[in-house]
DNA sequence: GCTGAAATCGCCTAACG
DNA sequence: CGTTAGGCGATTTCAGC
């Protein structure tokens, strides 16, 4: 997947999807100004080149009974390549954790958990988090409300950029 | 929106539409084992009682050009909840910040921010964050890598719990 | 090379049992 | 919840720029 350039409709189209992943191709193509069939090809192109990783309801965690979010804060003993990745590779078989980031600076890791409520989280800290191989500390902060939640990424500071560049 | 009690079927059609939410209904209708009317009927009443917030494309960053992604820690001088509110109104209306989230502890917020380049956060850190109005300390810490990012809830865990209550 | 138009096929989505 | 059925969208084919 060569990453071709992406012209002002490519752009276009992938923030029309970022907004509203269930659209009709129809639609969609009417919003960008072109008609079905050339719309849909370069949708499939955009999935093939990796630009669309997929498409996915987003489900709100409380309605479902997921009532608690947790960040954790992990430091390892060792930073060694095959260390970071073997608790990587943990991290992804924990489903409880849905975000697990490399970070610089004091602490190694940032996890993003989520649990039904406290005492399944506890029992996943305590008996799978902190008690795994190579993890030195781990420093867990509860999430008391959420303000933002926006999957994606911000289109009006790319064409901000584009205009600027142009 | 009444939040009706889920049955079997129904979170069956939530884990399927997280999985993939451009999926159709006829496909959708087979894989939960009932036909194509009733899914959508289903689907639609999930909707309207918010277990579903909508559909988004899922975007690679990278590959837009989005090429740093942070985590800022904010402490404010007030935890008024007017103050607390105008910081979240803030944090809204910055595009650059995707997710906000109030925590306990030492740190009032938790911002996962993305930028196109590491200068362009910078100018939003100094000028914009931290010169924002009641915000007394902002650590960041860049991601260096992203081991894991599954958006939405874990079922797997939902249908651990429901069969040690049944 | 791309786009757009036409045509086919399959899906969406009522109405009814 | 299922079946039927009509209309619309998806997707291929082909012609034009």
């Amino acid at each position: 997947m060569p990453a071709t350039r992406l012209d002002d409709i490519d752009r276009k189209i992938l923030a029309e999807l970022q907004a509203d992943g269930r659209m009709t191709n129809v639609e969609l193509a009417r919003r960008v100004g072109i008609s079905a069939p050339p719309c849909l090809r370069r949708v499939r192109t955009l999935e093939e080149q990796g630009y669309i990783r997929g498409y996915h309801a987003d489900i709100d965690p409380r309605e479902l009974g997921f009532e608690v979010q947790v960040f954790a804060m992990v430091g390892l003993q060792s930073q060694a390549e095959a260390d970071l990745s073997a608790f990587e590779a943990r991290c992804r078989a924990w489903s409880l954790v849905r975000e697990c980031h490399m970070l610089n600076g004091e602490v190694d890791f940032i996890l993003k958990c989520v649990a039904p409520d406290l005492s399944t989280f506890q029992r996943f800290l305590t008996e799978e988090l902190t008690a795994a191989d190579n993890v030195a500390s781990v420093k867990t902060s509860l999430v008391i409300r959420g303000a933002k939640d926006e999957p994606g990424v911000p289109f009006d500071v790319l064409e901000a950029r584009l205009v600027r560049s142009a």
